[in-house]
DNA sequence: CGACAACTTGAGAATCGTCAAGGAAGGTGG
DNA sequence: CCACCTTCCTTGACGATTCTCAAGTTGTCG
């Protein structure tokens, strides 16, 4: 259990966020712009390094990967959902104590949200609840969707499926210089340019696993060596192209899709 | 696939549902009247028989178990989801079309609502907006801690969790003749009185199944002989008693609670 | 270069799925 | 009341698959 410290802080530039700080497809974006203050008024902005957990229960995922991580008496770790940038957080349930802790999978940065006053603003601005409803519906409909995975698939079936949710994020910028960037990249060359370009451009084939592998067999529970075997199995049918570690291509999407959808039963089933 | 005729009808009495119909712990009873006679108005009651289907996407279940199916191309069936009597069903997600139906495991009771309506409900008061996220919190909570169970379990671990989950249910009557009278049971005998309160204040030990085992396999993610066996490991140590093929008694709630906790690993396990 | 973390590969074994057959419970009709 | 049927559940044997363990490889960083 790394557990670095934790380094809470208002923002940087002390100045309050904007509705234009979020990411991209971010559910917060739909509400009004009063709304939106008020809910930012007197948040705590957190930075979490890979490996961290946190004991917030309400938040807004600017940044990064963030696992429900939940562990069984025996040691076994296990993921019983992933948040990705733009998604709001809410852990809380109100017959019992909340199961599982928020770990970042990667470095991540989060809005926390005081409970009490979350839901003040909750019952102010209707427009917040109604995004705040569509959120946990899909959020529910998406761990519906991974019960089913893990209900009665097969781990290369899994994988795939998993591929698929990994596709359907928000891909963060794959390269340091342009993270960490404020305004422009340092030394913005026309070939670098055209590099992002590609990167935008074929985000349908190219895939950067956000997450390790480690923490994929976690999600989809099998063991990591299960997932590498899964990934040959995949590459040996041509189906992706593993460019790096944490960068495969996916080249024959109908492909991925029909397995993740049931393609790819035991040998004897029924 | 039984497609049974689906009955669509009003309240048979012709009155609305009131607040006071509702099973008990519903979280819907904690709306204000108007709010809840607002809800109500122009609602359909459906009735479901067992192993039927539906195509609502929005409703509230009055009695019985509704399951969400989905099934992999190969046919394999799956249930990613149960609801209890009480419980709000909201399977929409705005970005993508619905998965999975709903699909009656008992013969079942839903108040059907109108989408839209329901939104607009939604968005005209407050309590209810209130009372729908907490209800989402917490099915989505639930869907986090089932991933869990599915992540890295053994069947006996699973089932242990599944009984845990089941034993939360609200019970429904046992005998037939309580589950129909509308008023009185006939022969209110003494002894039939005190079978009655047995029920109830045994419900700590005595758990009737609310499904078949068939969906508890699936839901669970094991075959339905995995799940038998499962059943006879418990009871081998002693840990259940089965009375009944649908009724079964917990004798040692502690230990239940180790083994869904994770206290029954592999043979090797790390 | 060495240290470390992340990932991969191989071999063996436990486990669960599969198949086949049998049993229990409940309803139906004679 | 009994034979018969259907549905649901159980049991046993076997084999594929995935877990486990151990060792090796790759990539990154100081």
């Amino acid at each position: 259990m790394t557990k670095a410290t934790l380094s809470k802080s208002r923002r940087p530039t002390g100045r309050p966020l904007q509705r234009s700080d979020l990411p991209s497809g971010a559910a917060l974006a739909d509400v009004s712009a009063s709304t939106f203050d008020d809910l930012m008024r007197a948040v705590e902005e957190i930075r979490m390094t890979r490996g961290e957990a946190a004991p917030f229960v309400t938040g807004f995922l600017l940044s990064g990967v963030i696992g429900v991580a939940d562990q069984a008496s025996d040691g076994r770790q296990m993921l019983s959902a992933l948040f990705h940038a733009g998604e709001l957080i809410d852990l809380r349930r109100d017959a019992r104590p909340p199961q599982g802790r928020p770990v970042a999978l990667t470095d991540a940065r989060v809005i926390v949200f005081n409970p009490s006053r979350m839901d003040a603003a909750l019952r102010a601005h209707p427009d917040l609840a109604a995004v705040w409803l569509s959120e946990l519906r899909e959020q529910a409909a998406a761990l519906r969707d991974h019960c089913g995975d893990l209900n009665c698939k097969t781990p290369v079936e899994r994988l795939a499926a998993a591929l698929l949710e990994f596709r359907r994020w928000p891909q963060e910028a794959a390269r340091k210089d342009v993270l960490n960037a404020n305004g422009a990249a340092p030394s913005e060359t026309s070939a670098e340019a055209a590099e992002g370009q590609d990167v935008a451009n074929s985000a349908a084939t190219v895939l950067k696993l956000p997450i390790l592998r480690n923490h994929i067999a976690e999600y989809i529970g099998v063991q990591p060596e299960t997932v590498s075997r899964a990934f040959r199995t995949l590459e040996s049918e041509r189906i992706i192209e593993i460019e790096r570690k944490d960068t495969i291509r996916l080249c024959d999407l109908p492909a991925i899709r029909t397995i993740a959808n049931g393609g790819r039963p035991r040998a004897g089933a029924r």
